[in-house]
DNA sequence: TATTTTTGATTAAACGTTTCATCGATTGTG
DNA sequence: CACAATCGATGAAACGTTTAATCAAAAATA
């Protein structure tokens, strides 16, 4: 077993003491020039790198990011949408940069719920990503008292860090879109709009675009379904239930997706018999056949913005403007969708 | 600033002495049932969690495991293939069951790459995924000398932990399909394949397959391409102008979906025009269309193997049958092939 | 009963840092 | 020249654990 070089071993090597040493690696104190070259090289010699356990429990900081991702289902697994993965790309990717590392971790329902790690480890701070479904999470989170961004989560509380979309914008421009082009009968497909939460915003601004016309929201069709590619798809049963349909709002491109399936099998086409938006623009929304007129966000500039919102916490700058960032919308128009 | 409590006041609140709240909480030790209860009592009426950065500090040991995903391109962002998302939730899911936490880390080139928080940390093993174009960071990762497992590398070192699909095989099966169907010129599509590593792989299984035909491989061609679905959709102009292939096999299926793209707008038809196979199974290739035949692996399973077989090393367990773990794959026939 | 073994618990050192208080030497001021 | 201020460096305590060595009391053995 091979011994760690400590600072102890620097110091002897330089022939200066432990308290230097540790000045020339955090840049503090009162150090020489000269020492400062000795010291340096005396790392270098004996290949020297600092223990961060022992400085995290001295600091009580210990330069570690937690992004918890709530699941839906119980599997166990993280969400199948790839949403999730460039989002968190952007918040390592930010983090990376600014020196802090980012600790994984999925929590399925209120059972395993256990955030204890966070303080165990004295983590510096945590990105909640959609925890509107989950309100013990939230309280969790809150009580923690540490610095925190909750991503997509709609929370009703001015004190906390947000994050997210401006998705009743979202919902209002699709809509709106489709009612210019002539559609009357809408079905809209997203998950549960009961609760504080994406969906729900959604919703709310889509039945804003409707109450600037003369259609009532009533003669559309509201689908809750899981999201997931599979979801999409089983709301495609329903879809063509409904007679007069002849445009359809998902509230996630993967829902788009699997919906597209279904109603290509039912030999229905599109925008033809139907016009069709998604929501996110993933990747793969502009590969669908055809491609999919959708709701964009730029989901790697979100976890962007989310770290750097939660760095500037950790690092008390106070010349933190908002607790509540809206990302802008667009309205991406490919050929899911034309006029009639 | 709230003072956190430690194992000292447990232990002057349960009357005893630290060394044996010590051994409560780890189960070593001797402790008569009765202080167990009188600690644990303390414990929880004290609301105290251990120090996890005093403990990794003793015991060299974090329960932390870092997965680490070299990108390829520069951008600094992690690959925008769900592949990846599916196969970090396997290992998140996987160790979180041990225990163990993920630390997410993203290595650009040579330059920042930096694997010293490795040692800094403590951390306990590594997962690395796709490192067969990074020589350095394998070089860097086994002088680190701590248990760790090659994802998708094909590393010719038989000392090192490696995890991969049956990648020969894949390509094997992929072509031999199409030969079956009576095709004679087929594209292959793919990234780099003359550095070790999964391409190569899929290359070989490839030629094997025309070995057991008169068909020459020359009569097909390889197209060299970043693997994404604009790289697909890039290959597609090559595809069209060479006037007698009649198949394509993507070695994945992000590129299988961007040519669909290509195909689609050129007003190809699949599999009338062209007989199409994706590899990976990525869900969304169920979803196209038409449906994208496909060789399948399990992505989430190959994350949740890989973590298994990491924390079998870092357990020391002795039972480890091999260090090289080659996953099977199928073919998924849907109905982007048939038959001529 | 005298002796050994086992049980349950304690003491104290060690892990590798950061940081505060201190201090001698050098430089600056009137 | 006497004194104050600054500079560069140090010693030692503290952070919160684990664990080896030790020990008294209780139980088992002869």
């Amino acid at each position: 077993m091979k011994k760690n070089i400590t600072i102890h071993d620097v110091a002897k090597h330089a022939n200066v003491s432990i308290a230097t040493v540790s000045n020339v690696i955090n840049g503090t104190g009162r150090v020489s020039q000269n020492t400062l070259n000795i010291v340096n090289n005396s790392i270098d010699k004996l290949g020297y790198y600092p223990n961060i356990s022992a400085r995290t429990m001295k600091k009580k900081s210990s330069n570690l990011i937690s992004v918890i991702v709530p699941f839906q289902n119980e599997k166990g697994n993280l969400h199948d949408n790839p949403f999730y993965w460039n989002l968190v790309s952007g918040i390592e990717k930010v983090s990376r940069k600014n020196k802090f590392q980012v600790v994984l971790t999925g929590v399925t329902g209120d059972n395993d719920l256990s955030l204890n790690f966070i303080k165990e480890r004295n983590i510096d701070g945590v990105v909640i990503i959609g925890a509107s479904h989950n309100a013990t999470l939230v309280k969790e989170t809150k009580s923690l008292a540490i610095p925190s961004v909750f991503v997509d989560s709609y929370l009703m509380d001015e004190e906390v860090y947000q994050v997210f979309l401006d998705d009743e914008q979202g919902g209002y421009k699709g809509i709106k879109f489709l009612l210019d082009q002539g559609h009357k009968h809408i079905a809209l497909i997203g998950g549960n709009k009961e609760i504080n939460g994406v969906m729900k915003e959604r919703f709310e601004g889509a039945k804003k675009a409707f109450a600037q016309t003369d259609i009532t929201i009533d003669e559309s069709i509201y689908i809750d379904v899981p999201v997931s590619m599979e979801g999409g798809y089983d709301a495609g049963e329903i879809i063509i239930n409904h007679p007069k349909i002849t445009a359809i709002f998902c509230f996630s491109d993967v829902l788009a997706i699997g919906l597209m399936k279904y109603l290509s099998e039912k030999k229905k086409r599109i925008p033809d018999d139907y016009a069709l938006i998604g929501f996110d623009n993933i990747s793969a929304s502009q590969y669908t056949t055809p491609p999919l007129t959708t709701i964009s966000q730029n989901t790697v500039h979100k976890g962007e913005v989310t770290a750097n919102l939660l760095i500037d916490q950790i690092m008390n700058n106070n010349d933190i403007k908002q607790k509540k960032i809206i990302l802008p919308i667009s309205l991406i128009e490919r050929e899911s969708t034309s006029y009639l």
